[in-house]
DNA sequence: AAAGAATAATTGACACTTGAAGTAGTTGGC
DNA sequence: GCCAACTACTTCAAGTGTCAATTATTCTTT
């Protein structure tokens, strides 16, 4: 167990050494919980919203919200991506909605692997309905937090993302 | 209220009055998705190592987390609690935890609807060979960001939770 | 053109998650 | 004491998620 991490970052210089790396270490961690535990608040209560409201569920939504502003239609494997899932778990979600009449399948004339999904028109309805009231639920959730707060957790979020796609792509 | 159907796009940036507003809901959309954004990939990555170093899963791992730190056990309601997941799901990962060994279910003499759970003495010696390692994971995600960044972030957080609390209670 | 590698999507096995319904134990008012 | 309401936990069905294996199609190489 490695107790010199005093490369590691620059720090307050009134603290000893010890202190100074445990501190370093739990700040990591105790970020990221609490990081998780408002996520899990904010979906629960949309998931929540979601299924009271309009009898549907996130993942589906989230399907929806893709395809609406893509209105050429995504390849299942871009859907994938986009929704940082794997290609078996939008296989089902797709299915599911698409045997409500929400989504369609359309076979690409250039590449018959390949399948165009698309939003029907009652699928562009229902989500319009939907998005315009998770709108809502959002800006309630954040309405406590000043406009300038907000933009300073979005823009530090924003470094984070940069930071993590370089750690965890190897 | 806006008829604006376009509400989880990323507008191009007219500037006049009636976008400013505009502008203003959706930052709290945008800020929203990229929180989610962030902590899905950092999720996966912890999800992955788990997997991949010690076959097992985030949920069971969070569980253990809970046991680790109330070493005179947890009732399953207060696992549920403290995990924010339903109690029909703690049954079943504490089934699969007992069955591996690594927790056990202990009545309490004062109550018999309560179990009491707690980590067995093997599953203290694997939580912490994990939670050791899990820490390094965390640390190298977030060692691209300053500590004052760091900060920043875990404060700005802190008033969101806060401020979701009181909104998302009715 | 045929063999082989690569790509797109699906399938199946298993784990997690919710919500609703069910079982067992406790509590409080009569 | 008795019974109704409440509480703690489990069970079940359906949806979500992963990974590994499979099928179908396209691309590459010869």
């Amino acid at each position: 167990m490695p107790k010199d991490k005093s490369s590691l970052k620059l720090v307050e210089p009134h603290v000893d050494a010890e202190t100074r790396v445990h501190d370093d270490h739990h700040l990591s961690v105790r970020l990221w919980l609490r990081m998780l535990s408002c996520t899990n608040r904010i979906e629960n209560f949309v998931r929540q919203n979601l299924q009271a409201n309009f009898d549907t569920t996130l993942p589906r939504f989230d399907l929806m919200a893709q395809l609406e502003r893509a209105p050429q239609g995504l390849k299942m494997s871009e859907l994938s991506q986009r929704m940082m899932v794997t290609g078996g778990n939008v296989t089902g979600i797709t299915d599911g909605l698409e045997k409500e009449g929400l989504v369609i399948r359309e076979v690409d004339p250039t590449d018959r692997r390949v399948f165009r999904v698309k939003l029907t028109v009652e699928g562009q309805k229902q989500f319009r309905r939907m998005a315009s009231e998770h709108e809502q639920w959002i800006i309630g959730l954040f309405e406590g937090m000043s406009v300038k707060h907000k933009n300073q957790l979005t823009e530090l979020l924003g470094d984070l993302k940069q930071h993590i796609s370089q750690s965890s792509e190897e």
